[in-house]
DNA sequence: TGGAATAATAAGGTCAGCCATAAGATTAAT
DNA sequence: ATTAATCTTATGGCTGACCTTATTATTCCA
């Protein structure tokens, strides 16, 4: 697989994977995530574009091509093995696994990841319930909606959590909303307000921006 | 410990306690060691410098100050216990564990690094020979000296490898050249030629440049 | 003591990836 | 249909770590 990509177009790659609704993604939301502003993504759009990574439609949004795709699956496939490792075997705190799994991943050559697979024994999903894709780039997406989506009144199985900042990890950790938790959606405040959850018995306060990263399954609605 | 170090003020840092005899080392051999022009490695220590992570005596060498012999112990420690695990349990072959350790070692937080520690059972020595220094610090070099110095006609015992170079190492995996090992110095030839080495029975050639970086204990001259 | 070798400095260049500011283009919503 | 919001492009700037070429300084050895 071609020449080295750098750190940076690495984190691009994945930004659009983690946030790819349906695969086509706005620059400003790319920015957002990344923490750069519009303009350098913008920037950095143009470079993946040459690069043939991305294709983009202006004032539309920026799509992963078939050479993107493959490049970015493989860098989610390290990232996440990383995550188990340090998981299962350096105890690493749960809210803290993205981010030094991120920096680790980014050194990873293939060889290594390879035999940390072999090491892991070929795992499916990362502690945050999100699948790694295999080794030839095969990657079946979860199924299921964002937390957002999701009618008052419904009830949950926390499939995965795809928000990054360990900050917003730590916040969901320390209320219990992890992979395989169940939770009902019991309001949502007006303007955009928390939405209120109950899971174990507890009330709990989510902002609508973070509930955009928990997926979900809908049990009973 | 302060603010992160860049990749290439670690790489700096390493290859000084490396190359360090008696810890004063030439401007010339760290730009040879780092594969940078003397120049690039001259400008370099100068930002070091203003770091206070090194003195510099122009025209005679560099030394690491207290913070950045802390630094730098900090760093090898990284980098030997990846070494470990890539050997240990992902069975990564020996003459690319500094290669691929390296790239991993710029990227591993404090948390990680000491969890790790724990994982392998705090490791001594990485599986190179060289010792791992302790998360305090404390760091006790090996007492062995280059393979360069030994007189014709001695028996020694390899202590570590201080290569760095995947085929410089590799070419030593293939002969057999591996801590632990015996041999003896046949000859050397004239004008700094090669030494000729007599190991489990069969003689090997190795150039001087090399042999500087296998680490001995004399047995017997 | 005079050179050769080595080291240091100066000056100017490259490249990736960011930044700000400002001006134009497009979309979407009222 | 106008306007606000978003997006794009242009320009210029910055930083770290490298490069080349050329000049000057120092050390060391014969």
């Amino acid at each position: 697989m071609l020449t080295q990509l750098s750190e940076s177009t690495e984190m691009y790659l994945k930004a659009m994977v983690e946030l790819g609704e349906g695969d086509e993604v706005t620059v400003g939301r790319l920015a957002g995530r990344l923490g750069v502003t519009n303009v350098s993504a913008n920037e950095m759009v143009h470079r993946l574009t040459d690069q043939g990574l991305v294709s983009h439609r202006p004032y539309k949004g920026v799509s992963l091509t078939e050479t993107g795709q493959a490049a970015a699956c493989n860098v989610l496939r390290r990232q996440r093995l990383w995550e188990c490792f340090l998981y299962e075997h350096l105890k690493i705190e749960w809210a803290r696994l993205y981010e030094l799994a991120c920096a680790l991943e980014h050194a990873t050559a293939p060889e290594v990841t390879e035999a940390l697979s072999v090491f892991l024994g070929d795992p499916k999903f990362c502690p945050r319930g999100n699948p790694i894709p295999a080794a030839d780039g095969s990657f079946e997406p979860l199924i299921g909606v964002s937390l957002r989506e999701v009618p008052v009144g419904a009830t949950v199985h926390v499939l995965a959590i795809n928000a990054t900042e360990t900050d917003a990890l730590r916040y969901l950790q320390d209320r219990g909303i992890l992979p395989g938790c169940e939770m009902s959606v019991m309001e949502a405040a007006p303007m955009d307000g928390p939405l209120t959850l109950r899971i174990g018995g507890q009330d709990v306060a989510l902002g609508l921006l973070l509930s955009e990263f928990v997926i979900v399954k809908l049990i009973e609605t």
